[in-house]
RNA sequence: CGGGGCGUGGCGCAGUCGGGUAGCGCACCCGGCUGGGGGCCGGGCGGUCGGAGGUUCAAAUCCUCUCGCCCCGACCA
């Protein structure tokens, strides 16, 4: 499911060339000293970016044209699906959050206008469309819709990171579709994926569609696009064959069984004195952690739960959360009191299950494992799920690298990705509260069925900087370069050079190739052919006192870093024939 | 919101422990040399040390409060 670029033609709009002299274009020598992430260190020194606050960034004229070119790619290929481009106002009436009881969310910046009305700024646009849709979209003949916005969208984030990957302001690429059923909205969901697997391939991104989290309020399926990076916030699991990926919010696997030999006819008490954590009963048993439960105490709004994984897994924070809803983990002093002995030496057997609600991992459903015995200093060994104590069971481990796809694939492996966009199946949950409806052939209402998509276009050119960059600087996939083509001009651009250089540029531009020139005075060669290695464009022509009168033109392959010397007859040519090879790859 | 770190010319930093006239590199300005990988020589401009209050003869340095930014965690596109 991966891409691996193809695609590469230019998006429209055609922007033009430029040439440098005059241009503001900040680049910085040192890595700013704020700076983690590759591409937040290197969007800042290409002058790509600027900091105004905690995750508040101006976009510079040249980052703004990677910006666009992202755009312009999410545009071809919406309006190919047959998707329509729309704009929705940043700030919205709180009545219409508070319909979907979406106001008041600790993310929304909120605000009252002159006359005292509560406004909010927009997280995202379902409330708005779906408003619209409500009142425009009343027959079936009126469906299918899909709409969609590049938008500013705000979200007031506990903790903005990594230059532009994790922002509070930001322009988002949704779209909506309203469907008159569910296998229209599987049509509407489809065509979203072909539209978003072509989008990230044209951008030059590796990439994987994942199943994602639909959350607790339901929704039938979604979908994240990852982009495997170390500078990601999330995790997928994935197998080695790429026919499994999910996200670890919902991954599941096959746990490995350990050898577990015969078990005891029944549970056998053993000291261990000292014991408190799972890596000191291993040691002290000198089991593998697969052998040994480990048991964990939780409160839930129904009372408390003993909720037992494997020694090598934890509880999924997530996973769980959907059998208890919300919870926090047992006070020592609850634990004392309910259990009779502490956190070291709890396990399941004895328990009252009436009292405490006891959800086992489905990997306990085989095999003897030691436990607590619910007596400080005391294990047990040889307690089998079902025979010793009854729980329910349930996937509410984290998923282990090495472990096995469930689909058989072979191995599991985590992999840190970059979230780049999502298709969600919303289903009624915003049509249903903002009354969208409409009349199908027999006259019957019903909800319209819609899904959302979004892809963070910033968060795109990022990622493809965190896959693609060297010592030097950006390496920037052929799609999204902010220029083609690099001329560095030595010399001045009053000389038989600079004539050279410019007509290399305006031929360039015929064919069709966006160009930078070099053209700045007063700057050593050594210096603009640094700056021209930390922007990236995927080829560079030098254009100096070697190059007249009899050539060769000297172009280099950023990626590469291979020189090829090409004759000055139909170099401009020459060049595209270059460019084309290296956007087909 | 919990934990940690940092705020000193435009940028990167030293100075803070052990108070005593604010320093380095780069950038910038002027002059010159240079001109294919951030070059060289000479001469300059520029900060009152995030902010407020306090201690002291004296505060970048000590104390209190406060603001901002970064990193880890929790949370999230």
């Amino acid at each position: 499911m991966s891409g691996d670029g193809g695609w590469g033609m230019p998006a429209a709009p055609y922007r033009g060339s430029w040439r440098l002299a005059g241009r503001f274009w900040p680049t910085v020598r040192d890595d700013p000293a704020d700076a983690e992430a590759v591409s937040h260190r290197l969007s800042v020194r290409a002058g790509l970016v600027r900091q105004l606050a905690a995750g508040l960034y101006t976009v510079t004229p040249i980052g703004l044209r990677v910006i666009q070119r992202v755009e312009a790619i999410i545009r071809e290929e919406m309006d190919r699906i047959g998707a329509q481009e729309l704009l929705m106002p940043v700030m919205h009436p709180a009545e219409i959050w508070e319909t979907t009881g979406r106001y008041g969310l600790a993310e929304q910046f909120r605000l009252e206008d002159r006359g005292g009305r509560r406004m909010v700024l927009a997280m995202t646009h379902e409330e708005i469309i779906t408003w619209h849709a409500a009142r425009e979209l009343r027959s079936y003949r009126d469906l299918p819709q899909s709409w969609y916005q590049i938008q500013t969208k705000l979200r007031d984030e506990p903790r903005p990171k990594s230059g532009m990957l994790r922002v509070r302001e930001f322009t988002m690429k949704d779209s909506y579709s309203f469907d008159v059923d569910e296998p229209a909205l599987e049509r509407s969901y489809e065509a979203h994926a072909e539209a978003y697997a072509r989008i990230f391939d044209r951008a030059g991104l590796a990439w994987y569609r994942v199943e994602s989290d639909v959350g607790m309020m339901g929704g039938s399926g979604a979908h994240e696009y990852m982009a495997p990076s170390t500078a990601g916030e999330d995790m997928i699991a994935r197998s080695a064959a790429g026919t499994y990926a999910a996200n670890v919010e919902l991954a599941v696997s096959v746990a490995v069984d350990p050898e577990f030999g015969d078990a005891p006819t029944a549970p056998e008490e053993f000291a261990t004195p000292g014991i408190g954590t799972i890596v000191e009963l291993g040691a002290f048993t000198g089991l593998p952690p697969a052998r040994l439960a480990k048991s964990v105490v939780l409160v839930a709004d129904a009372g408390p739960v003993l909720a037992i994984v494997r020694g090598e897994h934890q509880v999924h924070e997530k996973k769980i959360a959907y059998l208890i809803g919300a919870h926090r983990a047992a006070h020592p002093g609850e634990v004392r009191e309910w259990f009779g002995a502490d956190p070291g030496s709890l396990g399941p057997v004895g328990v009252d299950g009436s009292a405490i609600r006891i959800i086992a991992d489905s990997s306990l459903a085989t095999g003897h494992y030691v436990t607590g015995a619910n007596r400080d200093g005391v294990h047990l060994r040889g307690v089998v799920l079902g025979r010793d104590f009854v729980a329910e069971t349930a996937d509410i481990r984290t998923v282990l690298a090495g472990e096995e796809a469930v689909d058989g694939s072979g191995p599991i492996e985590l992999v840190p990705v970059i979230e780049i966009g999502n298709i969600f199946k919303l289903g009624t949950k915003y049509s249903e509260p903002l009354g969208a409806r409409y009349l199908d052939e027999h006259g019957q209402e019903h909800p319209i069925i819609m899904g959302s998509y979004g892809i963070g276009p910033a968060r795109v050119a990022m990622a493809a900087i965190e896959q693609g960059h060297d010592e030097d600087g950006i390496v920037w996939p052929p799609g999204i370069a902010p220029f083609d083509v690099h001329i560095v001009l030595i010399g001045d651009a009053d000389s038989d050079q600079g004539r050279y250089a410019d007509a290399l540029m305006t031929d360039l531009s015929d064919l069709g190739l966006e160009v930078v020139l070099d053209d700045r005075p007063a700057l050593r060669p050594g210096e603009k052919f640094v700056e021209a290695d930390l922007l990236g464009c995927p080829l560079r022509v030098t254009v100096g006192k070697r190059t007249l009168p009899d050539g060769p033109l000297e172009v280099r392959m950023r990626r590469t870093r291979e020189t090829s010397e090409i004759p000055l007859d139909g170099a401009a040519e020459a060049i595209r024939g270059l460019w084309l090879g290296m956007a087909s790859h």
